[in-house]
DNA sequence: ACGGCCCGGATTGTCAACAATTTGGGCAAC
DNA sequence: GTTGCCCAAATTGTTGACAATCCGGGCCGT
């Protein structure tokens, strides 16, 4: 096996992806010379990464005691379902309003994609068709500033998504509001995308809801 | 004149704080070198604060042509102010479901100084009483993750709203709008709070664009 | 003149050694 | 047995030197 000869895209990249797909735990310490030897590169280099994945609010550091994944509280989860809704609900709106023919069959395209996944009871590709389909939003919507936001807190919430996904009837659900959103936006009818919007992201924070108190009382 | 001496209490904040003050220009490179002289603290830390603002949007750092500090558009300045107002309006319907009694007379209490900044037409004041208003109305919401980035927003916008301050009759508009607010935060009316801070805030884009287009037109 | 080429200064990127701090455990005193 | 103390290992923080890269300006050939 290779540990060092690797090309290095960014360490704070990687890093991240390790924290967000659950690979390092919550209150983890992440130790500087550990991580030198893991990702092949200097100290200096893991340290700054460190410090942007500290701003990014991914990561804790305490002055002389290092830096340990932060582990999100259970209302700190919720906020970030609020705030997701509310920016959310804004670039549906500015979706439907900037799309365009190429917009609406690509829009249609990945809305396909999602339905095969939940035919097929694919949960992986479920996933990932789900993302798409909102970076696909994300772009008509051509707000680079909302985007970024979304996509940090998005990857604050991926740690927990995975037990949401996993309750029953979710999908079938979650596929249902996806499709009205997907016609609004390409009837283009703001209101109508807002309103659909806010609807399938007030059901996935409720489920949300019930998946931290299952796990709240059912041990883990 | 005393050039390192001083206490170093986190670079970041310092060129943050120098940043949106306007003291640093767009576009002007920072120099790792000179900045080591003027905080007075190690290359290495520069460095990481550098990286920290570069996460955060108020720098670009280039791979081996090093950090300017970031230009924002036109259209980047109406997408923060969507997305701020998008954020706000949420608080402020939080922030009316949580109020209690002494967040009120707080609130009240904040209300006053800036309409004695106005009465004053003291716009330094006037500014800083409009930050702590919504700061206060922030810290009612308890919803730390959208005040953090409602935060990082408004420190890009910083650089701009004070040309939106010194608009004719801005002062006394913005005023009637804060006290909607507070009434209807203070009422714990959470319908009434988010359109009486919708109303504020698309009121502030509406000024936004103004003043770009005029800058803009005018010559600088 | 003019275009390409190369060089030297300025700047960023990398690295290893050293200093400072925290942490856990053993040892002694009570 | 327990409390307090002190030391050693582990870890973070700091520093300076060195390597790599970029950029502007002069130089050369045409």
């Amino acid at each position: 096996m290779d540990t060092a000869p690797r090309p290095p895209p960014d360490v704070a990249a990687r890093l991240r992806d390790a924290i967000t797909r659950g690979q390092l735990m919550p209150n983890e310490r992440l130790i500087e010379a550990d991580l030198t030897k893991v990702y092949g590169v200097n100290r200096a280099n893991i340290r700054m990464a460190l410090a942007m994945l500290d701003q990014e609010g991914l990561v804790v550091r305490e002055p002389n005691r290092g830096a340990r994944v932060r582990a999100i509280t259970d209302a700190e989860a919720i906020e970030i379902a609020d705030t997701r809704l509310a920016i959310e609900v804004m670039v549906a709106r500015q979706a439907a309003a900037r799309a365009m023919d190429t917009d609406r069959t690509a829009l249609r395209g990945r809305f396909g994609e999602m339905r095969d996944a939940v035919t097929a009871a694919d949960y992986s590709a479920f996933s990932q068709s789900n993302a798409a389909l909102h970076r696909e939003i994300h772009r008509i919507a051509g707000n680079a500033t909302a985007t970024r936001i979304l996509t940090t807190l998005k990857s604050h919430l991926m740690r927990l998504q995975y037990r949401v996904i996993l309750l029953p009837g979710r999908p079938d659900q979650s596929l249902a509001e996806h499709q009205a959103i997907v016609d609004a936006i390409c009837a283009g009818d703001g209101d109508a995308a807002e309103a659909a919007m806010r609807r399938h992201l007030t059901s996935f924070k409720h489920h949300l809801t019930q998946a931290i108190e299952a796990a709240r009382h059912g041990g883990f």
